[in-house]
DNA sequence: AATTAGCACTCGATTTTGGTGAGTGCTAAT
DNA sequence: ATTAGCACTCACCAAAATCGAGTGCTAATT
């Protein structure tokens, strides 16, 4: 199945030919184009080989050829040389910016705005367990309680009392909190451990109960992955999406952040080396997206924590280019959490 | 500029006709339709009147008459008899949520698919003054600062340290930052404000600097005006809408929160009655909206603070069945805020 | 044996044509 | 004041005609 010198040529010719202009491309074309100095009768006989290996279509008879799906496959693995190099001198696309959240929405945001395609950022799958816990009063009624998970997320829950503490009680139950809860991971706290506290803390049982409802709550708010998207409308863009049909598929699909997030997590299993991955039309994970490709990239904190960001964009995508920008903005953003450990926060 | 009965009841007709159909209308079918007993020859002298009038138009020679801006708007201030009523049976269409962040996002979903719009709703317009703040120490060099905001919107920021800080200091600076700013209104929150604080603590003015950062950034959080939509992707479902020009300006303009906020701000500030606000067509702020209609309503949570929920649609829009909806969601939104004062909560 | 010129052919896209019918405006009769 | 009647308009649709890019095949060329 391997291709001869001259067939990967005129493969490639036809690749960029049609990412470049959109329309099935002729023989005539390739002829006159690529440097090789065959007649457009010798092009059409190998474009008729490569029909015949599945790289290339005729979308009608008498028209020129685009790529199938294995075609995008063959070039993106083997003829596409990347420009990449990352290109230092461009110099930062992001603006350093110390809360998590802004910072991926600004990833989300300049990776649409550079590339015109759909983006979406996935924060980081931090270890999550819990660093600190505090409660505090913040009037006679109401109870405050703040907790701080490991990467330093940050979630609050208001918590309503129907007795009155006095700041000690509160110590009290902030020592209790932290002696059980400090360093377990979030999947870790469960009902037994509350049931242990509870009997730990003799009288105040069922004002506890009341406290752990809320912090059952923040905490579960904390596992909650977030993602972020930007530049959705950019599938109008495309005219191969842009009837109602498929746009409407594609736009509901990044409105559900559930499965946007089914979608990540299931690339992000497979195994990996540069951190790009290129899903291309029926081999991305979900059917709605089978005339698009969908290119992840990874970053890392410098503790280890992983998240992604990716694009979605018509399979006649320039490659290139994106690849280049999801390899920059990766490696600007590691660079960013790099040198910003000194502030971090919340949400 | 009056309608006698007749035109009125013909206009009326003509309108209803066309919300249903989305086809232009004829002299035949109201003929028919309405129980005037009028030929079709009477009612096409009197559609003549309505079009010179300004209330219809003709698409083109030889095609029904559909409603202009000015009949939508005869319609609605006038010849709508509102079922609504408040379908008290129908009971619930809200889950009772405690999270603000929470609740606002479901109402805009359960609004975007209870009328196949595009919804989007505000955060109520606390009076945002300073009700607790509190420092506490997480590690040896992270402080956290926790800002309580009237209305209970708690922001979060983590602060960086590079010199030691023990519990001692912390308590100090937080009397020190209660005392000055418990109450104040964030707007009055100013370097002047911070420049008095800085000369009361003494030695610890650099380090203050420093928290100063952080709070304020946090302050600017606190301002930031949240808006939630949904549904965007229902435009695409109304053929007058669909086209690709038409259809990427709006989501763009829904996208664009900023944009959005600037708005829905506009129409709150017309002086308004009922709650409910419509704007058809021209009359809406934006120009990207002129083939839509926008309609709102304000909702009020007990302590007086202010939101709005609001529908953006084709003009031919079942405005009825909108006006009802909204008027129930916000009904049952005022009757959620007023039980559950005892928790509200973060973000 | 590989390449190429030449040619008939295919078929989507675009334009042309003509027919149909819903709906109108006007006039004359009721 | 209303209505019946009629000529007229024009979007819409389908069928027919035209166009041209691009093909596959064959026979000639290198």
């Amino acid at each position: 199945m391997e291709l001869d010198d001259r067939k990967s040529t005129i493969l490639k010719a036809i690749v960029s030919n049609y990412l470049e202009t959109g329309e099935p491309v002729g023989s005539r074309t390739i002829s006159k184009m690529s440097d090789l100095g065959l007649s457009s009768a010798t092009i059409r006989n190998e474009m008729a080989d490569l029909e015949e290996l599945g790289y290339i279509v005729q979308p009608h008879t008498s028209a020129g050829r685009i790529p199938t799906d294995a075609g995008y496959r063959f070039y993106v693995d083997r003829l596409m040389e990347e420009k990449v190099e990352v290109e230092e001198e461009r110099g930062a696309l992001l603006e350093r910016v110390d809360r998590m959240e802004v910072l991926l929405k600004q990833v989300a945001r300049v990776l649409a705005s550079n590339t015109n395609y759909a983006t979406l950022v996935t924060a980081p799958d931090y270890k999550k367990t819990v660093k600190f816990i505090q409660l505090s009063l913040v009037d006679a009624s109401n109870l405050l309680a703040v907790i701080v998970v490991d990467g330093n997320i940050i979630k609050n829950q208001m918590i309503h009392l129907n007795v009155l503490l006095d700041n000690e009680d509160v110590l009290k139950f902030n020592i209790l909190l932290n002696t059980f809860l400090q360093g377990a991971s979030l999947e870790d706290i469960n009902l037994e451990m509350i049931q242990e506290m509870k009997k730990q803390s003799g009288e105040y049982a069922d004002i506890l109960d009341h406290i752990f409802q809320g912090i059952t709550e923040a905490i579960h708010e904390a596992q909650e992955i977030d993602i972020y998207t930007s530049g959705s409308t950019n599938f109008l863009k495309y005219p191969e999406l842009a009837d109602v049909e498929k746009a409407s598929g594609l736009l509901e699909t990044f409105e559900d952040k559930e499965e946007l997030n089914a979608i990540i997590r299931e690339t992000e299993a497979e195994g990996d080396n540069s951190g790009i991955q290129i899903y291309i039309g029926d081999e991305s994970p979900v059917q709605n997206m089978k005339d698009c490709s969908l290119v992840t990239a990874t970053y890392q904190m410098p503790e280890g924590a992983k998240g992604r960001i990716g694009i979605i964009g018509p399979k006649r995508m320039d490659y290139k280019k994106v690849v280049s920008t999801l390899k920059n903005l990766t490696i600007e953003l590691d660079d960013i959490f790099k040198k910003s450990r000194e502030v971090t926060n919340d949400e």
